[in-house]
DNA sequence: AGCACGCCGACT
DNA sequence: GTCGGCGTGCTC
């Protein structure tokens, strides 16, 4: 067995699949499948992905394998075959689906140099023996930009310069700097008396190692006894002391204290509810498991003891949870629960930190990891259970290849280990939810609050009535007046802006001009605190004009309401009350998310003012108002789940009132009163809810009735674009079934991002075993120009966002 | 993806 | 005659 099966981290079509390498003697015994290498590839070196091991290879010229770049696998049998079946799924490339289950970090660096050869310095021409200074390497990358390149270049070709290779790990294991005394105290003692008189600071150290015996960090040392490290440094050459550097882990909640928490009893419900699980559990059994809660049900409890149970049979858990509810409240509950056998990824970790998390799984010194959707490929061995809580969340299918949805790669795990998966919702999708009722998931409910509070009342303001009686601002009578009250009792609310498809555009008042991107077909958006106009989709960005540039008119400004308008707004009419903003602008710094929470948490604040980030996991007992200033504006998004979309986040923010004892109010503010998706979600009526959309689905051939495949095609030219999305479609219509649907060519709902048109083609069906296949001779026949980037095509299985 | 190889036009 | 444009094909 001393050859290897290699992938490369080259990602396209024609190194897409495994490449043979000879072991080197020395490491016969050390490279393992699952580990990553460094290999000759044409004339550079790469990283590559071990994936077997073999005696006998068809091609006869083999290389050698570079180095190891792990001592041990960082890939287990399991994650090896997860990686197959991620590439199948998500269509991409193997080295894709291998690298989406690492951390950042342990992706390589690539380095290529320009080195004199020994002795041939003299034989350069001046000019360059200059450059090189009295370095013997250059970076390419500096040389080629460089105004010499061909003159290096020449000498490359005659033989005294050399380009080299480096493939390096993206981060290094971080490291404090000890110093530990080599000699007894008494041998220090003797030294002490050696040293010369005015040798006071080192003195002073051997002082403290002869008190301190024990290893100490270079900083804590050099603050303790006050001296500079030159002091050390000498202490060092004089044999009495040695440096040397321990490896550390980036600790991001080194600073906070957990208190243990205990279980807590169980309601009936959830007791009911757990039973079914431990059972599994018990007997090392898979099963789906769609814990339907209402908000404020207690479910994370049920999870907690879930845990505990995997735990108790020395097994481990995963818990996925949404990006943006990875709050600390959240990571406490399970810290508090769990102490350090709890390892936290998400995307507010550096790189550093999500690596530091990552080993602590691989190296088994945690037993659950909470985190975002890429948590899901935690290097657990002897996993025993997946979560994941608000099933729902769109932001676990990820958006970019590998386009994989956590869900099915929580299936796909557990099955692998024969373990349960707890899907966990208030609001359920409604394709989990029919599996659940055609007793494919099993279905476990929990219909009460835990405080056996009813829901929250709610009313439904239409904000068209409201303009008619002469309000033209953006608080409805009904709100303002309850927003007033709850001020005067000192309750807290939360009002939630949903922006999403909304943001301010910039129109002119007398031609009607809206300013767009000149690179996308998007209009701009206006960013207040520096009065520009930014597109999201490219980045393009324009200072705010002072006339129309098509009528010169001054009647231009910007529209749609920003928080930051809002915000104005309420110091208007409410000049007491503190208000807390919660939106991308307020907590991009690393941090801020957390303290405007416990600022708020802390009653340092009355109005919580945000937008969708404030609408999931907030747990504050003093909320009693929710107020939803415009209901619908996602609702009329090209998109076949904007209803469902609405309603879950309907739902969701107005469970976020009266959790505890004081009762909570929910105010909707709309222009479509009668839409069922908000008459539903204020009465909190999921199971009629599920009903009306299902039959709406199965009407017009969506999932859960269909499944749902999206290409999108984009290049510079329209023409080129339509013609290729054309034939596409008919490629696939002439090939699949015939109750199968193809729509297309369309053009996208964003029909130019970056100077690119978007055109494409969605195919609806209910079998076909095929497609797969379909789809990749589709790819292969248009390689050569998706290969040159003139052509991209991008298909999305079971797409969540339609754009 | 890189990189070499190779085949044509416009220059010292 | 050579330099350099980028089309083509390969990487164990």
């Amino acid at each position: 067995m001393d050859i290897a099966s290699v992938i490369v981290d080259v990602p396209a079509k024609q190194t897409d699949r495994e490449f043979d390498y000879r072991i080197p003697e020395k490491w016969k015994q050390v490279i393992k499948p699952g580990m990553r290498v460094i290999v000759p590839f044409g004339p550079r070196m790469v990283q590559g992905f071990v994936t077997g091991l073999k005696s006998k290879s068809d091609f006869a010229k083999l290389r050698n394998i570079k180095e190891p770049m792990d001592l041990e696998p960082i890939l287990n049998d399991e994650l090896l075959k997860l990686g197959d079946w991620l590439t199948k799924e998500a269509m991409c490339f193997k080295i894709s689906a291998l690298q989406a289950m690492l951390p950042a970090a342990m992706k390589a660096k690539y380095e290529k140099v320009i080195n004199i050869i020994e002795d041939k310095k003299e034989q350069l021409p001046p000019l360059i023996q200059k450059l090189f200074g009295k370095h013997d390497s250059l970076s390419w990358k500096d040389v080629i930009e460089g105004e010499h390149a061909s003159l290096f270049q020449k000498e490359v070709q005659n033989g005294n310069l050399e380009l080299m290779y480096y493939v390096k790990n993206r981060l290094n294991k971080k490291t404090v700097r000890i110093i530990k005394p080599l000699l007894s105290p008494e041998e220090l003692k003797e030294m002490a008396s050696t040293l010369s008189g005015n040798a006071k600071k080192q003195q002073e150290l051997l002082q403290y190692f002869i008190e301190h015996p024990e290893p100490v960090s270079l900083k804590e040392l050099l603050e303790m006894v006050n001296a500079s490290s030159g002091t050390v440094k000498s202490l060092v050459s004089k044999g009495a002391l040695v440096e040397l550097d321990q490896e550390i882990y980036r600790d991001p909640y080194e600073n906070r204290v957990f208190e243990k928490s205990n279980p807590f009893t169980l309601t009936d419900e959830q007791a009911a509810a757990l039973k079914p699980i431990q059972e599994k559990i018990k007997h090392d059994e898979h099963e789906v498991f769609l814990l339907y809660g209402v908000t404020g049900s207690g479910k994370t409890e049920v999870y907690l003891q879930a845990i505990a149970s995997v735990m108790d049979k020395g097994k481990e858990a995963i818990m996925l949870v949404p990006e943006i509810s990875l709050t600390p409240q959240t990571v406490k509950r399970f810290k508090e629960r769990f102490g350090e056998q709890v390892a936290v990824m998400h995307s507010g970790l550096s790189v550093g930190e999500k690596y530091d998390e990552w080993r602590k799984i691989h190296r088994k010194e945690v037993k659950v990891v909470v985190g975002a959707r890429s948590a899901v490929f935690a290097p657990f061995e002897n996993l025993g259970l997946v979560i994941i809580d608000e099933e729902h969340e769109s932001s676990y299918k990820q958006e970019e290849t590998p386009r994989y949805h956590a869900r099915d790669v929580a299936i796909q795990r557990a099955k692998s280990y024969s373990c349960p998966v707890i899907l966990g919702s208030a609001t359920p999708t409604l394709e989990s939810f029919a599996r659940a009722k055609k007793n494919v998931y099993q279905l476990l409910t929990l219909s009460q609050r835990m405080n056996k509070n009813a829901l929250p009342a709610v009313d439904i303001v239409d904000m068209r009535e409201e303009l008619r009686t002469g309000n033209r601002s953006m608080f409805s009578e009904l709100l303002f007046t309850k927003l007033k009250d709850r001020l005067e009792k000192g309750q807290q609310a939360v009002l939630m802006l949903n922006k999403r498809g909304h943001s301010s555009f910039v129109m002119c008042r007398s031609c009607g001009l809206v300013i767009n991107c000149p690179n996308c077909d998007i209009s701009l958006t206006y960013h207040r605190f520096n009065d520009i106009m930014k597109c999201h989709y490219c980045g393009f960005e324009e200072g705010m004009p002072s006339d129309c540039p098509e009528c010169a008119s001054e009647h231009i400004r910007f529209f749609g309401t920003g928080t930051q308008k809002v915000e104005e707004e309420l110091a208007k009419i409410l000049p007491d009350a503190r208000v807390i903003r919660m939106d991308v602008d307020t907590t991009n710094k690393k941090g801020s998310h957390e303290r405007l929470l416990n600022a708020f948490g802390e009653g340092k604040a009355d109005i919580l003012l945000g937008t969708q980030m404030i609408a999931k996991g907030l747990d504050f007992p003093n909320i009693t108002l929710v107020g939803v200033l415009s209901a619908d504006t996602m609702l009329h998004l090209p998109d076949f789940r904007s209803s469902e979309k609405t309603f879950q986040l309907l739902t969701q923010v107005s469970g976020r009132a009266g959790r505890h004892q004081l009762p909570g109010e929910v105010v909707i503010q709309t222009y479509t009163p009668e839409h069922y998706s908000i008459e539903l979600s204020a009465m909190q009526d999921y199971d009629f809810f599920f009903e009306r959309e299902m039959y709406l689905r199965r009407q017009s051939h969506y999932p859960p009735y269909y499944y749902v495949v999206l290409i999108t095609v984009s290049h510079e030219d329209l023409m080129k674009t339509v013609s290729v999305t054309d034939k596409i479609t008919n490629y696939l219509s002439s090939r699949l079934n015939r109750d199968s649907i193809v729509l297309g060519p369309v053009a996208s709902p964003i029909s130019r991002i970056n100077n690119r048109y978007r055109y494409q083609c969605l195919i609806k069906y209910k079998r076909e075993p095929d497609l797969n296949q379909h789809l990749r001779t589709l790819l292969e026949h248009y390689q050569k120009e998706t290969a040159q980037n003139h052509l991209q095509i991008s298909i999305d299985l079971n797409p969540q966002i339609m754009m």
